[in-house]
DNA sequence: ATTATCTATAGATCTATAGATAATGC
DNA sequence: ATTATCTATAGATCTATAGATAATGC
């Protein structure tokens, strides 16, 4: 039977030099000669693995990369002890291990660029695999911790998460590692900046 | 004399237009037939103002963009009370009244496509107008409000700039308006969400 | 006269298609 | 036989140039 298992794997090495690219400048700047270029084909071979072209290639990274972030979120959260400092400490972690997204990018310019039906799913993906189990984590510290209750968790959600693109940022300009700048900015939303008595 | 003036008012809207486009989608996927379109014009008459083309016109965006935010955070923190919850407001609503600025598009995208001298300067623009006038906002207040030291303010202040822009995408989403999101965040970065005893 | 726009078009780049050739796995 | 790649090229889009025409301000 073996269905796709050898085709699999150069589609693969497609889709994870596609999402490097794409990941890092975005779905217009990134052209197919790009990532032909990277994988050492021609431009055109690419249309073997993906024929409906560039946005189908697009489609398919993303949601192969929402996938993996659902995963990731779910084994980082519940193999770390239950308290939110230790829970943002190892969704940081996850988030610092991939590569970046800036998720405003993506709202405002890639998704502006496919066809509505991709963008809906895009977008759905988007929610169920990265903003709400990242929201489910601050829903459920509120109660657990009495902690004081924000307008809403999930402008705390896409906050966290744009900080962790811009550690992402900041790495390139800085000596310090990322982890210590998430677990900085991890104590400065837990306890604020103001002096506690 | 009058130099420029009738002609600073066409090349003034071209300007304009193009920091719209660009802050919303970015250099690449940004047109100039989109830019003339906007515009009521033909895209070859867009280098009668910009004869060396697309790259200059950027560049020009961005320096003018650069030099109103510089003036305007001056004003702004100069109007507000010298209590850092205060300034931060007084910044997070010059900044929501402005264009978005998405810095992980800007220094990872944008400024990976133009040449290396205008990139150089470009940055050195954003650091001098847009990341030191809010870090040192963010240094005095160290001082005068004896706040928790943190590793370095140049963190806080891409990542307070990166919740600007964050709060730009959400209230797309949202029925809150900006402000209160932005007074939501600037709470939760001084006080911290564990409560106060 | 100067400034702003236009038409027409070259040249580069990019996506996509067609059909041939090479590599791989029973 | 199937899968992966190639060459060649069409068609669309984008930036940029040349030179003509219209609008504006002394």
């Amino acid at each position: 039977m073996t269905m796709t298992a050898p085709q699999e794997s150069a589609r693969s090495r497609v889709i994870s030099v596609a999402e490097q690219l794409f990941s890092d400048r975005g779905y217009k700047s990134v052209t197919l000669r790009d990532i032909a270029d990277e994988l050492g084909i021609r431009q055109a071979s690419l249309y073997h693995h993906f024929p409906k072209g560039k946005e189908e290639l697009f489609v398919e990274v993303t949601e192969r990369m929402m996938k993996r972030h659902e995963r990731g979120l779910r084994d980082a959260i519940s193999r770390s002890p239950v308290d939110l400092e230790s829970q943002l400490k190892a969704i940081a972690r996850w988030m610092l291990s991939q590569p970046p997204i800036d998720m405003s990018r993506m709202v405002r310019t890639d998704m502006e660029e496919i066809e509505e039906i991709h963008r809906h799913r895009l977008m759905q993906a988007v929610l169920k695999s990265l903003i709400l189990p990242i929201e489910a984590v601050f829903d459920q510290a509120m109660d657990r911790e009495g902690l004081r209750e924000v307008g809403h968790n999930r402008l705390l959600t896409s906050s966290f998460l744009s900080i962790m693109d811009a550690i992402q940022v900041s790495v390139r300009f800085s000596r310090r590692g990322p982890e210590e700048m998430a677990d900085e900015m991890i104590g400065v939303m837990l306890n604020g900046l103001r002096p506690r008595q």
